[in-house]
DNA sequence: TTGTATGCGTTATCAT
DNA sequence: ATGATAACGCATACAA
């Protein structure tokens, strides 16, 4: 049978549809659509063989149709951060993988939007929402101020913000810890007898690296060490400025001996610029980075580093929009989550003076 | 909330349809319709005050009854390479950006899917197929023998793929032409007087391996150079990896003064062991690598290295399969673009012997 | 347990 | 130049 239909009508999936499948099956459109969709009040054995049937014939449901009929979206948007750059953030394609992942699960799709030149966030924010192409959104890479969020806040839709703004209070959020992590780093710097700790931070507008710094500065104070001038070194952002920042920080009269750095790129700067001042990274001066990158790891030395999973990051915002989008409670969905701090070579007591 | 909240609901356009813009207007639903997407026979007040009322009132289609009606679907799917495995591609957001920024030009969606576990990348691109979701593919991470490419093309839905299989006559593509890259690179290094060049490989089931290593022999061939037993490391990954690698070369009874690398990551662990035997990478053993990583520029000494734009790979592809959904032949897409070579520190002549 | 009828928001084909 | 009206494919309230 199968045989001679093919060839004869060699239809492809494209004019597959419902009403083809009730006629194929000899039941009205309605008692088919309920046993796919699982309805109590079908034949046991009719909804045996429209299965059967749906499966044989290739049928799945338009997802433009349900939509309409149904009035909802199973999409959500996930807007690529603007002027990005090059390379600029490894764990994009990382989390993606993830939120698409878990989306898949409850049978959602993603749709990833980027910003045109000349256009900004808010504008592809709008454009995706109102011809209601995803029913919620998902950020990363937040700022202290991010138009993004205000823009959603107004806009009523479902979002979850991979990260922080300086006013969290009212929406989901999913973000790492990053104060207590340089707080743990700076502590294990200074268990390890150092005393000269510095610092090289990041765009301080980025909530990440504005906290990075906070919890240097704490635990710095807690541990009643002081923060001479030049040990700070802001808006390092690759490992060129890093080298540079480095450099710098080595010439002052009383140099640091260990330094935590806001990402891996950048530490891997540091190290360059300490191996270039003529000193052994890890040993006359210790490096602590951010991101647990795979450089870190075939670096000479290993770097010491702290991390956590953009792929788990990613299913878990997934998770917390499907919830949200389900009818949590966008208050009760703020999740903190520690970051581990791998302990490597680049990282060890100071030498003795 | 406040009353304050309820007034504003008709701010959202969740209730926006042309149905009561029309109502609004005083004028019937096609009416309307027709003025807005730009069809001659209505007058040009009517369209100005149709136009206006659309943008005052923040009406847009809905995406899935224009779907339903025009039977075209303006979205493209793209798979997410599955066991990418953790930072594996460092290009494929930026590659995804330059897609989406395309897309978004022309008013197209990109649908990014994951492969959940347990499932295979064939399934994934079935469903996003049946389901109507997309109108077409983009496949990266390209194999010489690949499943994407053979579903795809029993499926019958256009698609391009970014890079090539084994058999690439039929289908649309955009590649690097990896074997150039790698034949000039070692040219580039004969003229620098070098004569014993080895070549650390990757995976060669991926196609830009594959190939790499192909323009690796053949500039070897062209030059008459010999490639002696141990100058050639298949499947290696990453710096780990290259590390182990290079050290074998370095202990042959003829080590190679010069070393050609998969990637910029490969590139990087050969230079660590070549530093860690003592000697100096790009003075004593010189290095090029492939990627153009921020890393390389910012290595010691910085690295030599080819490259292309992903972004600009993505914009490409994106275009191509626009093109390609709207007519064109596949046999008609198939470019090939070249790499540029990027000549810094790591490759010099090779020391007197 | 199944069939019928209606609506979702748009576009397209008719009339007028 | 504009207004009815019929699809598009599906879900569902209601009848039978």
């Amino acid at each position: 049978m199968g045989e001679n239909a093919l060839q004869r009508k060699p239809r492809r999936n494209q004019g597959m549809s419902i009403a083809r499948l009730a006629e194929h099956l000899g039941l009205s459109e309605g008692t088919v659509s309920r046993a796919l969709n699982g309805y109590p009040d079908v034949a046991g054995k009719t909804r045996e063989r429209v299965i059967d049937a749906a499966r044989t014939l290739g049928y799945s449901p338009s997802s433009a149709a349900r939509r309409l009929a149904r009035g909802v979206v199973e999409t959500v948007g996930f807007v690529l951060p603007q002027r990005a750059g090059h390379f600029s953030d490894p764990f994009l394609a990382e989390m993606l993988d993830g939120v698409a992942m878990e989306l898949a699960d409850s049978d959602w799709d993603l749709i990833v939007a980027a910003v045109p030149d000349g256009h900004d966030e808010p504008e592809v924010i709008d454009r995706l929402a109102r011809t209601g192409k995803v029913g919620g959104f998902i950020l990363t890479r937040t700022r202290r101020k991010d138009a993004r969020v205000d823009h959603l806040r107004e806009l009523g839709l479902p979002f979850v913000v991979h990260g922080r703004t300086e006013d969290c209070a009212d929406y989901a959020w999913l973000d790492i810890d990053n104060e207590k992590a340089f707080v743990d780093a700076v502590r294990y710097l200074v268990e390890l007898g150092h005393r000269r700790i510095a610092h090289i931070g990041g765009d301080m507008s980025f909530n990440f690296a504005h906290f990075r710094h906070l919890g240097y500065r704490r635990a710095m104070e807690d541990a009643e060490l002081p923060v001479p001038a030049g040990f700070v070194a802001e808006g390092i952002a690759d490992g060129v400025a890093a080298d540079e920042a480095m450099t710098a920080m080595l010439s002052l009269p009383a140099p640091p001996t260990a330094v935590v750095c806001v990402t891996d790129a950048v530490a891997l700067g540091a190290m360059r610029a300490i191996s270039g001042a003529g000193l052994r990274p890890g040993v006359d001066v210790s490096v602590i980075g951010y991101d647990g990158l795979p450089f870190g790891l075939a670096a000479h030395p290993p770097l010491t580093t702290m991390s956590q999973s953009s792929h788990r990051a990613g299913r878990e915002v997934a998770r917390m929009l499907l919830a949200l989008i389900h009818g949590a409670e966008p208050a009760n969905s703020q999740v903190l989550w520690e970051a581990t701090l791998t302990k490597r070579a680049s990282a060890s007591p100071p030498p003795p003076h």
